[in-house]
DNA sequence: CTATATATGACTTAATTTGTCAAGTATTAA
DNA sequence: TTAATACTTGACAAATTAAGTCATATATAG
């Protein structure tokens, strides 16, 4: 429970290699993998989807590769773990969704923590950017 | 990924019930039941993890169940989940088991955001108490 | 004694995560 | 143009974890 997934790590650290990266010549995955040993064709789902969800850029062909589309101050890790595994949800009853839960009057004694919870990680998430970590700034 | 598990939901559901209770007389797991339609035979399970972890007592024979073992405000969520769950480890590089990651340096730049999720989200934890929710204070 | 409870551990089933593969498309260096 | 390189897609499989069930044993109030 509340145990951050390999996609999560995985797709971190094949950001962070990028934001290391020259930020002009694209990364192969053939060169992230070699760098990080990410299994090569996992490595390759999720930098699909980061490209989906426009925070890297790929170059077909020849020489080609990976390359991150925005400043590394313009991204969120929580736009990175978004973009690997869908929104951060740690419960169903937030307010958005709130119409899904809290049926029973008891149930809701207990949503106080996890609401709290929910958005304690998500602040962080989202307040934290991949420039922070490559530049091992607070 | 960081989801709330049903073990820890359900779990907390049971002490706030117990929480809510006269305190004297034990509630059964069918009193439980009948209050948050927990499903029956899971839900002892996990009292019977929250007894061995010393949150709650139990009373056997006729008109026995489960009682808080402590006052409400000694109670932390973090005790109730570690009872149901087990430690509350969102990764595996914490200090304490620093010696199982970051043998690649480049591992370890991700690591200060994984680290400060862990740390908040035990913080909210620990900080937290049952009395908290059964009395809907802040 | 008996009805009611908990205790325990094994066992299913379902869901999710993690990882692999194959066949195809696109691009470029040479 | 061609060979090499790289991305695209979707299906699939293995492994792990979560969720839930059951049978049997043990304890106690009345």
């Amino acid at each position: 429970m509340l145990k951050i997934s390999t996609r999560c790590r995985y797709g971190l650290l094949a950001m962070v290699e990028l934001g290391q990266h020259d930020g002009q010549t694209p990364m192969s995955v053939q060169d992230i993998y070699q760098k990080q040993r990410i299994p090569k064709f996992y490595l390759q789902q999720l930098l699909v989807k980061l490209r989906r969800n426009g925070l890297v850029e790929s170059v077909r062909g020849s020489k080609g590769g990976f390359v991150l589309k925005k400043d590394p101050k313009q991204i969120k890790i929580l736009d990175i773990v978004k973009a690997v595994e869908g929104p951060v949800q740690l419960i169903f009853c937030t307010k958005k969704a709130k119409d899904r839960c809290c049926r029973r009057i008891k149930e809701c004694l207990t949503r106080p923590v996890w609401v709290e919870l929910h958005e304690v990680v998500n602040k962080v998430l989202s307040e934290r950017t991949l420039h922070d970590l490559t530049q091992n700034l607070p």
